[in-house]
This record gives structure tokens, C-alpha cells and sequence, in this order.
DNA sequence: CAGCAAAATGCTGCATACAAAATACAAAAG
DNA sequence: CTTTTGTATTTTGTATGCAGCATTTTGCTG
């Protein structure tokens, strides 16, 4: 999503009733939720903004209540913050707040991993290999974008394989929080290089079950992500 | 909070500008999370249970409108579950969800225990002391209620010492999501005994510093926890 | 011209009003 | 007697309106 103008009401139609299956799709709260928080982390709304309920809501064609509604849930998701009496402000995070993040996410991560070696389907497994391999390709193609939409969703993917739903969803949600740092943060081509080689110790150790040398890999991996980062925070 | 007539609206007044101090204290919107979130611990909704909007808005002394922005913010949280054009329900757990749950706390409190170790000041530890002292006094006394408050309050004191925000935070989010469990779980004399003997040997390691120890009690605590509750999920 | 007071503006917070959807019920058809 | 369909009621979802607080601007005074 660029910014200057934005897009318009029509960004944010309720989902038509998307192909086969009688299965309600995406109601607006949802959409409207996934919206913002694709602002934060894009960059549209900067950390420190206020997000200003008339105007926004003009933007994408709501009215304030529901709008109200999404902020008060991603505040619960630790992406904004609510100031009485003010409204809500994108949340700033220090050098500090991404560190502890990190931390934390590589604590959860090197569980994953251990669980993921034992709980993961042959398929499961198969699938994040064909990412990882989607993702080669991207990097390799020097796209940006891609590989970094990739990366993420094979970390995502891990911690789903673990088949612990809890640690996948808090996983998810730090990973969230995390996600506008790391789009900013442009490692230079040998920190790249060094993420993708990172990467693929850590898809032949998850093929191999290996479960102490994923935990090794994924921990590494996150430490090292600090590294890539820290400049840009 | 006891069921039955339950309290008024006397019981959400806007806190009435506390003591000393110009700081705007606690917005509706809090206290309205706080109150719902407490109704569900405590049992009061029950797992399954819809939250019906024009009762609860009337029981409570609030319009619709605050209380579905404090119901949105609590099913981020992970407490209750939205479900389009029906409302809201109380989350219900299985006994894999509450494994999984204490899974993850367990790896959380791991590195909490680690990091207190390192970061934690003298006059911090010396705090959780006291909750410990006190918890051991309600403990002797046989009161439950106040052990079990005293107890929750020293696992995030644990985990606030670590220093590391992130880690309290969703430390907290994990065991207020647990919170309804173990509050029903009541264990035997013995099981009773075992919880206090290892919060006994935490807090010793804690003030030895031993992170290692403190870490693997922690660890312990928390597996013995799943037995101490497995049946009453 | 600087400093401060007071009004005016703009925004948030909450309540109410309206629209759409779901559920419950009843009647009719098989 | 069961099932289906149409209608009424209830409940959620969204919009609007109003009051209170915060901030800014304006006007007065030194």
C-alpha cells in the first residue's frame, strides 16, 4: 500500500461471498482490522501517529464505531496504544522493546522447533520446504518483497507445524509486532546471504527431524536477525 | 465476584479521581475490560456462554457501545471468541489447548527465570520474597483464594524482573488466559504441599541468583502444574 | 512585544437510533 | 406426523448525535 492518496472505500468491500462454500467470509471487522494493520506495517502510519477516528474513517469509508472497534482490538495486540481522553497513537518501539522481542521470539522458536521435529506430518514438512524453496528463487531474484513475505510465512509455518496451537498464536502475534521492524530493516547482500544459508540448515535439519539442531539454527537465526536489524531501529 | 444477582451498576463507576496526583486514572474502557475479564475468570461466564449485548450492557450500567469495543479488545486477548452476526462466546479450552498453553508457559518462565537471575535488583527479589512469605502465611492459614492471587502475583513478578517487557507482557496474556483454570483446579493436601515446597525452592534460587536452578525449577513447576489440573479440564 | 487568561475549536467517549442478519415460531404442504 | 417455508421477533452490526475534555487561538494586560 503506497501512501499519499490511499486507497479508497473500495479497498475495504465486505469479501463477496468469495467462490464455493456456504462459509460466511470475512465480516468488516476483520477486514478492517487486517486493513490497519497492514498501515502500521507498511509504513502508512508511522510509529507516534495518531490514528484520528474522523479522518481515517472517512478514508476508508466507515464510520467511527467499527473503525473504534479494530483499534481497540490491535491495542490488545500491543500495536497501538490507547491514550485516554486522546485516542490511539501507533506504538514506538526502542532498540531495547525489539531486542525483548527477539528474545522472546527465539525462545518460542527454538520450542517450535523441538516440537515441530516430532508433531510435523511428512506433508507439513513438504510444504515449508516448498517455500523455502519459493524463497531461494525470490532471493535469488534479488526480490525484496517476496522473500521477505516468504520468510515470514515459513517461520509462521514452523511454528504452526509444531501443532501447539498456543505457541503458534503468540508466535504470530510477536512476530506481528515485529514485522514493521523488519520491513524497514535492508540488510546489506552478505547479511542476506547469510539469512538464506541460515535458512537452509534450518529446512535439512527440520527434514531430518533433527530436533536439537533446528532448535540450534532457528536460536541462531534469531540472534543473528537482531544483528541485521539493530542499525535500523 | 459471586453469581446470582450479580453487581450493579455502583460496581463500574469511573474510578472517582483517586488520591494525589492530576494523572487521568482508569477510562471506562478499562475498568470494562477488567470487569469482563474477572466475570470470566471467576466463572461467572462460563465457557460457551454468548455474551448478549443489550443483557450485559444493562446488567453492567453501559450503553452497547464501550462494552463491544471491551469485548473486541478481549477476544485479541484470547478470551472470547467472535463469531460474525452472532456475537461473542467465552472461549472454551480443551485439555490439549490447556497442555499447550502451559507448554509454552513453561518455556516462557524458563527464560524469565534466567534473565531475573542476571537483571533482577536486590530490592525486586526482595519483593517477590515478601509475596512468597505472605503466600506461605496464606498457605498455613488455608486460604485458598488469597494463595492462589498471592501465587499468580509472584509468577509475574518473576517475570517482570527479567526486565524484559515483552516477556511480562505476554507471560501475562498466557496466564490470564489460564487464570480460569487454575482457578477451579483444586488439588489435594498433598499436591497443595508439593506447589508450595517448589515455589519454596524458587524463591531460594532466585535470591541465590542460580539461574540455572531457578530455570529448571520453573521448568518443574509448571509440568507439575499440568498434573495438579489435567482432571479438573 | 511577551505572558497569560479565556474563549473557541476539534476530537474523543459514550449513548442512541437505524439497518441487516439470524433465530424462533407458526402455518401449510407432503 | 414430518418437513418446509414464510413471517415475526430478537440480536448483532453500523451510523449518527451529543457532551466533555484537550488543545489552540485570540485577546487582554503588563
Amino acid at each position: 500500500m503506497q501512501n499519499g492518496k490511499m486507497n479508497e472505500i473500495t479497498s475495504l468491500e465486505r469479501r463477496p461471498e468469495g467462490g464455493p462454500g456456504p462459509i460466511r467470509r470475512t465480516a468488516l471487522h476483520d477486514t478492517l482490522v487486517n486493513h490497519l494493520r497492514d498501515m502500521i506495517i507498511e509504513g502508512d502510519l508511522s510509529p507516534g501517529t495518531r490514528l484520528h477516528e474522523g479522518q481515517l474513517g472517512e478514508q476508508l469509508g466507515v464510520s467511527r464505531t467499527p473503525l473504534r472497534e479494530a483499534i481497540k482490538y490491535l491495542a490488545s495486540e500491543g500495536l497501538v496504544e490507547l491514550v485516554p481522553s486522546r485516542g490511539a497513537v501507533v506504538k514506538r518501539f526502542s532498540a531495547k522493546d525489539v531486542k525483548d522481542m527477539l528474545t522472546v521470539l527465539q525462545s518460542l522458536e527454538e520450542l517450535a522447533g523441538r516440537l515441530a521435529c516430532e508433531a510435523a506430518s511428512d506433508a507439513g514438512i513438504a510444504e515449508v520446504r516448498a517455500l523455502h524453496d519459493e524463497m531461494v528463487r525470490r532471493y535469488r531474484a534479488g526480490d525484496r518483497m517476496q522473500y521477505y513475505k516468504l520468510n515470514q510465512q515459513i517461520h509462521t509455518a514452523i511454528a504452526q507445524l509444531s501443532g501447539n496451537a498456543a505457541l503458534a498464536d503468540i508466535h504470530g502475534v510477536l512476530q506481528t509486532r515485529l514485522k514493521r521492524i523488519r520491513f524497514v530493516g535492508h540488510e546489506g547482500p552478505e547479511k542476506w546471504a547469510a539469512a538464506v544459508a541460515e535458512h537452509e540448515e534450518m529446512i535439512a535439519a527440520l527434514e531430518a527431524r533433527d530436533e536439537v539442531k533446528l532448535s540450534e539454527v532457528l536460536g541462531r537465526h534469531l540472534i543473528n536477525a537482531w544483528e541485521r536489524v539493530r542499525d535500523s531501529v
